[in-house]
DNA sequence: CGGACAAGCTGA
DNA sequence: CAGCTTGTCCGG
């Protein structure tokens, strides 16, 4: 009699890190793998698991049960062994990895593999062609610049390439074209789980060229030839919830794991490129022609008192025709209001933080919530003036310069209540929703300039490099328009001179001397069990602690020293959150 | 996570 | 002391 195969497993269930043993039955011997979703009784009940190991010695002494079921198809090997990687890199739980790794609905069995597709290797510039034969490629490649043709010469070089896009509808359309072009695609990016997301995961699995999102990064690939990833600035990448794993350095160290090249395209690459890999650059021509006229105007130039956010130029530009798209990043009607008569700022009565203005009767704390009157607290007269218009009121200021309907558009906006019109006002989300336009118009850059966030620089000329591609670049006679304090900031002469270099040129150092990333390995603890999780932790070596508001930031010269010490401490029950190389602090 | 079980509180 | 809540532990 031969001794019963015994699996390891680490149940899909929050809160249990645990792995556990289980007998597998006769008749399940050849479909268990590592990967493999199974069913296993637990404590009375029936949860879904992944086998983490096969063939294991028990410990002594415990009864094992017997498997129930298996599911179907999971992450391979190397995607289970990923998870374990990313879950130390980013202090989280791999059972959430691998649910990320895993189809969302169950797959039996695996369609059969496409035939090989086309060998013709399309024809790609010398510099495409040079930055595809690097093992750790950064490429900078301007907004106006087409990306397909580096595309397609990945998707037909050997073995099956993983290419990512910021967003799933950008996946879909390069899918879309890719399958058109012949090339055998299974697109891992789907809004909602569903028989369709599965049957994608499943061809994946099968063998094709992967096209995905952010969740891409995680789909199975067979034979994994080369990996790339479009627009690897693009902070989509990151995940939101705990763990913060971030797709660009997941799919870096998976190709590393396999050995295949990999390129992050970018026309403004993050220091974390540029630290990690080489950079490779298009000529100065090929780099002007892909970013737009950019016209900087000085408000310090115009009239202090009639200096509103509408100078000489941006009135002409609306007025010009054209589809205009007017960005300020700021929601609401007025985030910032002072007394018209004494000049007194709009404060809260309860916690003296600046009130914003709802509708036209009520002011509310942007702190604590509290609604009053709009009635000036020192001297009662009612007419306050808005020293920080918000989309709404811009809208209609706009509307009244333009003489014609402007919409308005935020993150909130949905295509029914977005028409079709001439000029836009919106957040960020307008570069996003209205896919093309003649100019975008900022009207007040220097709150990107000067947010005080530690990306502010690199987020501003990300969001430049996002209006040039609205705008088609040079080539489409597109124009982007800044109006800003501050004409001669770096992030200015970089998008006018087409040199992104320029602000990663004063970033790195300034990182550098602040211990900021990536010159540090940082992550920010809170929640409620921040607190015993932090006295659990100690005083690592190599590891400083610093407290701000309730929350703790930890920082370490790189991310071994960092993450081995958020690792040596078990989780205490309760809400924590950590995050590691956090975009914001 | 969610069931099991123990310890703690309340009212008759 | 039954009947209930709250907390801690543990799962193969």
């Amino acid at each position: 009699m031969t001794a019963k195969l015994v699996v390891r497993v680490l149940p899909n269930v929050a809160g249990i890190d645990k792995r556990f043993d289980y007998l597998v039955p006769e008749g399940m011997r050849d479909e268990v793998r590592v990967g493999t979703m199974v069913r296993v009784p637990l404590h009375g009940r029936r949860v879904g698991a992944w086998v983490t190991d096969v063939g294991v010695e028990p410990p002594p002494g415990v009864a094992l049960r017997e498997l129930a079921k298996i599911t179907g198809w999971g992450p391979g090997p190397e995607l289970v062994d990923l998870a374990t990687w990313a879950a130390w890199r980013w202090a989280g739980r791999p059972a959430s990895l691998l649910a990320t790794a895993s189809p969302p609905g169950a797959v039996r069995a695996l369609p059969p593999p496409p035939p090989p597709s086309s060998p013709g290797v399309p024809p790609v510039d010398d510099v495409v062609a040079d930055a595809l034969g690097r093992a750790r490629g950064v490429l900078r490649l301007p907004p106006g610049a087409d990306r397909y043709p580096l595309v397609l010469a990945a998707a037909t070089a050997p073995g099956h390439a993983l290419m990512l896009c910021p967003t799933i509808a950008q996946a879909r359309q390069l899918a879309g074209r890719l399958r058109r072009d012949g090339q055998a695609v299974a697109c891992v990016a789907h809004e909602r789980p569903g028989v369709a997301a599965t049957a994608e995961w499943a061809r994946a699995a099968a063998g094709a060229t992967v096209v995905g999102a952010r969740g891409g990064a995680w789909a199975p690939v067979r034979d994994l030839g080369r990996v790339v990833v479009l627009d690897e600035h693009d902070e989509s990448y990151k995940a939101e919830q705990s763990p913060t794993w971030h797709a660009r350095d997941v799919v870096a160290e998976r190709a590393r794991r396999a050995g295949a090249p990999c390129l992050l395209v970018s026309p403004c690459p993050t220091l974390e490129a540029l630290a990690w890999g080489e950079l490779i650059r298009p000529s100065r021509a090929t780099e002007r022609r892909g970013w737009p006229a950019l016209e900087v105007v000085d408000r310090r130039l115009e009239d202090p008192v009639a200096a509103g956010l509408y100078s000489d130029r941006l009135v002409t530009l609306v007025r010009a025709g054209g589809r205009v798209l007017c960005v300020v990043n700021r929601r609401g009607r007025a985030r910032l209001l002072a007394c018209a008569a004494c000049g007194e700022l709009a404060r809260c009565e309860v916690c003296a933080a600046s009130v914003e203005q709802l509708e036209r009767t009520t002011l509310r704390c942007r702190r604590c919530a509290t609604e009053r009157p709009v009635v000036c607290a020192r001297c009662g007269a009612s007419r306050l003036k808005n020293l920080r218009a918000g989309v709404a009121r811009v809208r209609e200021e706009l509307e009244a310069l333009a003489g014609e309907p402007v919409v308005e558009v935020t993150a909130a906006t949905t295509e029914v209540d977005r028409p079709e019109a001439r000029v836009y006002a919106g957040t960020e989300a307008v570069l996003h929703q209205v896919p093309q336009a003649d100019a975008v118009a900022f009207l007040d850059f220097d709150q990107e300039l000067t947010a005080p966030r530690y990306r502010a620089a690199e987020q501003a000329l990300a969001l430049l490099a996002r209006a040039a591609r609205v705008v088609r670049g040079r080539q489409g006679d597109g124009r982007v328009l800044v109006q800003t304090r501050q004409p001669d900031h770096p992030v200015l002469a970089a998008a006018r001179h087409a040199d992104p270099g320029r602000v990663s040129g004063v970033e790195a150092p300034l990182r550098q001397a602040l211990r900021l990333p990536p010159a540090a390995a940082v992550a920010v603890v809170s929640g409620p069990s921040a607190s015993p999780f932090m006295e659990a932790l100690g005083a690592p070596p190599g590891v400083e602690v610093a407290v701000a508001d309730g929350a703790w930031r930890l920082r370490a010269g790189d991310h071994r020293t960092l993450c081995d010490a958020l690792a040596a401490v078990p989780r205490p029950p309760g809400r924590l959150r950590v995050e590691v190389d956090p975009l914001r602090m």
